[in-house]
RNA sequence: GCGGGGGUCGCCUAGCCUGGUAGGGCGUGGGAUUGCUAAUCCCAUGUCCGUAAGGACCCGUGGGUUCAAAUCCCACUCCCCGCGCCA
């Protein structure tokens, strides 16, 4: 959600946003129903100033043990026509409400306007890609191979997409969430597991409506929803709450598993473990004072290449287009891991800034002295890792000519092996 | 799941029975007074509309009754206590 100021003094730069976002957005419409909406609050701000006279001089009237049948009277028609009045100022609002959860977030400068992927600008890369003389495999026939994903009794069980991890893959996963709730904590965050099922307020205070077709699974005779990720959960933790201004930034390490319908990637990345409905994150959460949020921005960034510096994967960052851009972000960086068997560059982490857009939607402020007007913070959030694209990268990128897996050293504590 | 108690302004609390402008304390900021400190007093401290003056809204949520609802009625929700069931 957007200030709604800004964009009553200023829709042309909202018409820039949804230009760069390629995005259709009745902007007429939504300024419109603003105005019609303000317009009968003033209406019947009126009728209830005029209602709240009447009934203080019949009180006043009744106590005097004077006659008040003519107020009465009066206070009927009053009351009646506040509530035909009231109706329509009801439809305004909601129509308001609706138009405004579905306009997107407003865009950086510094990103890169072009409609999609292909307008993405790479501003780093690390690492050197591994060489390997003898015909690698892809992370596919790996887990066939050595028995660690079973993909087609998963397909019985539950559909296409799922999968049974096995054996030494497990502990794998394992020691990805450990090694980064460890990493983590060092830098001072606080590690939160959160409800893996949240309520329709909260999820749209996180995500923007047209998510909840194509992501979010949804408990059938329940206002529930499956979280496609703990920022979903985490974001709004604090939702209609004032926090002390000191406490900022709140650094959070959140730990989940994450569920995504994937509707509309029909096809892509069919068979494997790198597109599925289900998955493990640690995500970095921050709720940051506005002026320290692109600061913060860059430094979740920086921790994410660190980690994937220390397992030692090869990786390019993606500065995302204004069109690839979601939504509620305003601007975000992609972590593109190597990997061998794919010969190509795939995401496996994404950093954004969400600016004050999800506090708005979630009521989240905070204040330095309880006598300030409090403000909307901001909300950033960034994968640390989603562990199975990232074992994806592991296991194409560390096998061996044996048809093995060496483990990255950095993991190897939390497996007690070296090779898989 | 059953029974009982509860949800009031950032925090604490009064008001509810008996309907008629939501009062007090704490904290925080500003001001007054004071040789300094302390104490005391005054003002400010939720949301929306409005350039402003001002006004409307706010007592967990949604309905209802009423000229009028924090207050009465109904439903839902969350928290606490007890019982039951359970990893």
């Amino acid at each position: 959600m957007l200030d709604p100021k800004l964009i009553r003094d200023n829709p042309e730069k909202i018409r820039e946003v949804l230009k760069a976002r390629a995005l259709d957005f009745p902007l007429d419409d939504f300024i419109k129903s603003d105005k019609e909406r303000r317009e009968l609050i003033i209406k019947t701000d009126e009728l209830r100033k005029t209602k709240n006279q009447i009934s203080i001089e019949i009180a006043r009237k009744k106590k005097s043990n004077e006659d008040a049948a003519g107020l009465i009277g009066q206070m009927q028609s009053v009351s009646q026509e506040l509530q035909r009045l009231e109706e329509t100022q009801v439809k305004a609002e909601d129509t308001y409400k609706k138009l405004s959860l579905t306009l997107p977030n407003l865009i950086h400068e510094s990103v890169p306007v072009g409609k999609d992927e292909t307008a993405n600008k790479e501003i780093k890369k690390w690492g050197n890609m591994p060489a390997f003389d003898f015909k690698i495999l892809d992370h596919i026939d790996l887990t066939q191979n050595l028995g660690l994903v079973d993909l087609e009794r998963a397909a019985k069980v539950s559909g296409a997409r799922f999968y049974y991890l096995k054996s030494q893959l497990v502990r794998l996963n394992q020691a990805l969430i450990q090694s980064a709730l460890d990493f983590l904590s060092e830098k001072n965050y606080t590690p939160i597991q959160p409800p893996y099922m949240i309520n329709r307020n909260s999820m749209e205070g996180a995500i923007i409506a047209e998510d909840f077709e194509d992501v979010i699974y949804k408990v059938e005779g329940e206002d529930l929803y499956l979280i496609g990720t703990s920022e979903h959960a985490i974001a709004s933790m604090h939702g209609d709450e004032i926090i002390e201004g000191k406490s900022l930034p709140l650094r959070y390490a959140g730990v989940s598993p994450c569920f995504r319908k994937e509707a509309g990637a029909h096809g892509r990345d069919q068979k494997g473990i790198f597109r599925v409905h289900q998955f493990d994150k640690v995500e970095q959460f921050v709720f940051s004072r506005p002026e320290e949020s692109w600061g913060e921005h860059e430094r979740m960034l920086s921790l994410v290449e660190e980690f994937y510096q220390k397992i030692g994967i090869p990786y390019r960052i993606m500065l995302l287009s204004s069109g690839d851009t979601g939504k509620v972000s305003a601007k975000t960086y992609d972590l593109e891991a190597w990997m061998a068997g794919q010969n190509s560059y795939r995401e496996v982490t994404s950093c954004s800034n969400c600016l004050e857009f999800q506090a708005r939607r979630l009521k989240i402020r905070f204040r330095d002295r309880t006598d300030e007007q409090p403000q909307y913070l901001h909300t950033l959030n960034s994968t640390l890792v989603a562990t199975t694209r990232t074992m994806v990268a592991i296991l194409e990128n560390f096998q061996t000519k044996d048809g093995h897996v060496s483990i990255p050293r950095v993991l190897q504590k939390y497996i007690g092996s070296s090779t898989i």
